[in-house]
Formats: C-alpha cells, sequence, structure tokens
DNA sequence: GTGAAAGCGCTAACAT
DNA sequence: ATGTTAGCGCTTTCAC
C-alpha cells in the first residue's frame, strides 16, 4: 500500500504536486503531471479514502432509511435512489428500521459522527425531533417533519380523487379503504381524506380501516385483509395499497366473490404484483423512478449548498387493469 | 462540533485520558472518567468518525453487491445480512450492480481505497480475477471464485435431488428445468446437474434451458416463460426458479392446461410470491436468514483474523404446495 | 508551477 | 492513572 508521500519521492515532487496531479485541482505542469501519474500506476497506488474524507470533511456516502428493504415497494425505491446517487458519485448506505427505533436513532448518530454526508428517510419509527435538531442534510420521503426538512411525496390526494372516481364511476356505494396511521401526518393521509371526501360528496359510504405505517410485511396484510373480508358481504368496493388488494383479490376468489361484478378493488402504489394476478389489478401507480431523482437531486442541491424547496410533489397516475 | 480536544481542555485533561475514557479502552480513574463523560455530555461532544477510521484503519462498513435489490430475493438476502451486521457494529453499504460491471469494479476500488472493511458478494457482472488479488476481505454467496475466497451457499445439489424425487414421484417422464449459465461455474449449477442425472437416471428426458443470471427481473421471466411453453404440450414437469414458477402457472391456467393433473410445476428459493397463487407454488426453499448469517459469520471472522471455512454450504428443505 | 508545512480529529505508544 | 506526542494519509494554503 503506497501512500501519496512514496509516489512524491519517486517523483523527486512535493506530496502537495502529487495530490494536484492527481485530483486535477490546482497548478501543475503537463510533464510531471504526466509523469507523477505514470509513477502512481507503476506504484499501483491507491489514494486512502480515510484520509481523503478526513481533510475534505466529506464521505460521499448517503444514508437511506427505510422500514423494510424487503417490501418490493421499498425495494424499488431504494433501487433507483441507489442508481440516482451513483451517477453523483455517491454510495447507499441503508438502514433498515423493520420498527425498530433504536436501528434510526443509531443512523442519525452516525451522520453526526461525520461517517456519512446526509440521509433520506422514508420510516417513520422516529418522532420528527430526532431530525429537527440536527444541522446536516435530511431529506424525509413520504414524511412530513415541517417546513424546515425538505419533503418528497407523491400525490396523494390525486391519488385519492383518482381512486374514487374510479369506484364511483363502477357505481359504488359502500366501500372500505385501509391505510397507513392517521398520527404523525404523513403526506399519506391526504390520499384518504381526499378519497372519503370525493365519495362521500357523492353520497357514497366510506369505512377507514388504519395500521400501522411501518408494519408492511407481506404475512401482515394477508392476515388483515382476511380478518376484514368478514365486512364484505355489505361492501362493494376497496380501496387499499397494492399487496391488500392482492390478498384480497386472493380471497374474494376463493370465496366466490367475483371481481369485479360484485366487489371492485382498486390497489395503490403500482407494484408488479399488480400485475401477476388474474385479472390484472387497477391500481393508482407511485411514480417511483421519478420520486427517487427528485429526493436524490434534492439531496445533491442540499449538499452543494442550494436552496431547494420544502416540498416535492409527484403525480400519480391511473394503471388499468381487470378489478374495477 | 466541540473536538476531543475541547472536551479535555475543559475537563482539565490530556486528550489520551478523554479518549480512554469514551472507548472504555486503558486505564482511567472512576471519577476523572465521570467527569469527562459529564462534560462530553455538556458540551454535546460527538466523536469524529472519519479521524478515528483514519487511526484505527476500519470504517465498521461492509459493502454487499448483488444484481439487484428489486428482486424479492436479493431483497430478502439483504434484508438479514443487514440486520446480520448491524448485530457486530457493522453497517451496510449497497451496490445494485443491475449487470454493469462498472458499477461493480467501483465497489472493489472502494474497497482497495479503504472506505469499506470487506465485500460480500452476490453478483457476477465481473469475472472472478477481479477479486483474487485483494488482500481486503472478501467473501462470495452463490459464486465459486476457488479455494482463495470462502463462499456460501445452498446445497443445490440436495435442492436438485429433491425437486427431481418430487417430480419422479408424481410420475413426470418429461421435464424441463430452467437455470442461469453454466459460464463462470455457480453452486446453482450443482443444481442442474443433480436434477438432470437423478432424473435421467429413472429414465426419464430432461431439457435444459440457460438463462443470465444477473438477468432477475420478472418481465424476463414472463417473457422467457410465455416463449418457452410453446414447448410444454410434450412435456409433464418443470423445474425453475420461484418467479418463472410462477409466470409458468399463470400461463398454464390461462392456457387451461390443468396443474398439476397435466403439468407438475416445482420452484426454487422459496419466495413469499409462492404463497400468493392459487394453489400455491411447490418449491424447493433456500434458508435465507441461515444464508445471510454465515455470510455475516464469516465476514466478522474475517476481519477478527480468524481461521475460515472456503465453503459453507446451507440445507435446503420442501416447501410443499399444490404444483406437484 | 511547486515545495513545505499546517492542519483534519482521533488513537495508541511511551514516558512520567 | 494520566499527559504528551507521534502518527494515520490526504488536502490546502502560503510562500517562493
Amino acid at each position: 500500500m503506497s501512500s501519496i508521500r512514496e509516489v512524491a519521492m519517486e517523483a523527486g515532487v512535493g506530496v502537495g504536486t502529487v495530490s494536484r496531479a492527481l485530483s486535477g485541482n490546482g497548478y501543475v505542469a503537463e510533464d510531471t503531471k504526466k509523469r507523477i501519474l505514470e509513477i502512481a500506476k507503476r506504484l499501483d497506488y491507491t489514494p486512502n479514502e480515510m484520509a481523503k474524507n478526513l481533510s475534505t470533511k466529506r464521505t460521499g456516502i448517503i444514508g437511506i432509511v427505510v422500514p423494510d428493504i424487503e417490501n418490493p415497494f421499498w425495494g424499488r425505491f431504494l433501487k433507483h435512489v441507489e442508481i440516482g446517487l451513483y451517477n453523483y458519485g455517491f454510495k447507499s448506505l441503508i438502514c433498515n428500521t423493520i420498527g425498530v427505533s433504536n436501528r434510526e436513532q443509531d443512523f442519525i448518530e452516525f451522520l453526526k459522527r461525520k461517517a456519512i454526508d446526509g440521509i433520506i428517510v422514508g420510516a417513520h419509527s422516529l418522532k420528527d425531533e430526532a431530525y429537527l435538531g440536527l444541522k446536516h442534510p435530511v431529506i424525509s420521503f413520504e414524511r412530513d417533519m415541517g417546513p424546515m426538512i425538505p419533503q418528497v411525496c407523491s400525490n396523494h390526494a390525486q391519488g385519492g380523487r383518482f381512486a374514487a372516481e374510479a369506484l364511483l364511476k363502477a357505481g359504488c356505494k359502500r366501500v372500505i379503504q385501509l391505510g397507513g396511521t392517521y398520527n404523525g401526518h404523513t403526506p399519506a393521509d391526504e390520499r384518504h381524506i381526499e378519497f372519503k371526501s370525493v365519495m362521500e360528496a357523492a353520497g357514497a359510504n366510506v369505512t377507514t380501516i388504519e395500521m400501522s405505517w411501518d408494519m408492511v410485511g407481506y404475512d401482515h396484510y394477508r392476515t388483515i385483509m382476511e380478518n376484514y373480508m368478514e365486512l364484505f358481504s355489505e361492501v362493494d368496493g376497496i380501496f387499499t395499497a397494492d399487496i391488500g388488494a392482492y390478498f384480497c383479490l386472493a380471497f374474494a376468489k376463493k370465496k366466490g366473490i367475483k371481481v369485479p361484478e360484485e366487489l371492485k378493488i382498486i390497489g395503490f402504489d403500482g407494484l408488479e404484483i399488480t400485475r401477476m394476478s388474474d385479472p390484472q389489478i387497477t391500481t393508482i401507480a407511485q411514480d417511483i423512478p421519478a420520486l427517487s431523482r427528485s429526493c436524490v437531486g434534492c439531496m445533491i442541491d442540499l449538499l452543494g449548498g442550494k436552496k431547494v424547496e420544502s416540498k416535492y410533489m409527484v403525480d400519480v397516475s391511473m394503471q388499468e387493469g381487470g378489478t374495477v
């Protein structure tokens, strides 16, 4: 492991010159530069990132906090964020909170210790206060932490409206919607508020069932759906996240309930699984690539000291299927 | 951002004492230690990780290279590895190769620059040579890079045998298996070799279709399955990864082929989706938590300078369903 | 254009 | 038990 010092000695120059030649910052004569580069290669010189970090006060690593990587929505989000950050030269450090607040806290600590340059938070295991005092770059995804923390989210109100309009058009009178808890005020709340509002304005009856935001496993959904399916005799429409919609459809089939004739199902998210069922699930698709781009772009601006908006909202879209 | 120096001054002691008091390494009187801790808290002292790293030559970060986080198998693997590493105090840096070898190479560079302490590789976008020269901790998952790099994998031969026995018992005579390419010699090859061998020993006919290891998206599988479905008129059994099995089942249903009466389908992996279909897919389940534990344990031993085995093999298990 | 030297903030060896 | 000091390897003024 040769250091910059050895390269400097071999080339008969100072370490400063080598540093400049390698980083491209500052003046250095063309021929000395070429010589240094050759020697560096010959000595198989590899810069030490830790030393560089200590000097520049940057690590080139961004932390991404999500509730559960295994969940297809978060997996997809993570993938696109990672790709976006990579294109700007940043690496992605993951934190699965799996509902454990210590893990999220631990990541904040990591940020304060300057082991990472910033954090993108998509989990909710910790109170907003944990982030509000930080002087470090933080972006919240699908979470409102007030005007001090830039926020990226889907246009949930639009999604709620799309769903309501679709169900109304299909003639639904008595529907159920399942969603994350209202506590903590997530942008997703807007979806349920708008959905309920539009449905009721048209004279339909809406029952809202809340479930924890951070409990997003398949089994949890399956259990929830099967438990509430008992209520469905009176119900003609359901609005829920895609995974819930999937199990709902499966359960309806098993019970002999005809979809969409007797029961309309409309999902939210736009995950792959909506296209794996028969019929395919009609759903409101979130634009995960665009959401990810917003998160990344905002983080890059923040790191660059640029001014950023306090809220970035991304449109959703209707994805046709056969369940409405 | 107070430094260790300020804490030392405030406490009227040397920086060394503060360092010892905070890290717990070395002697320091109980009362001075208490005093230092109080002052540190009062000053809101946060250790600087970069400086620590430069001193200790460790970052506490492990890189995990996978083909695609969005794929449910890799998402699950990643999740369990992250949890395992976290329990040992390590953080997880992800690299999605998405088939792009530069990205994998970039990560190796990161390791050489000492930005991370080690790498767990589950992708195959780069040749073994890229890793063989490294003097850094590397563990390969489901990939054989020779005796120098410790390897963790499922007992694929066992899996191939289980699948073959199940299909034979069900009376299959003419089957197809789909799998990753034989080039590069992955442990998964054993599965196909053993499957073929057991089937043929019993007089059955086996056709093996190869597909790229790193192309693991849903769409790719769907396309492949639908293309090959044309061959199925003569075929009475299929052995493929779970995603392929899922699409195969869906396609069979659509074509009116009765499963399992006319066509038996057996998957491999044990993903959630095998339990989302009706009938549920019979599959050979990999023990992802155990595989992850092996990867993590091996990495920890490697970092601790302990001797490690060159190969860790984890048993698979039969997961009953209704497709065989 | 280039060299020397002062950090970056911490750890660890050594002396006391 | 504790203070002092020499690194860790790089970046970045600041003279020359």
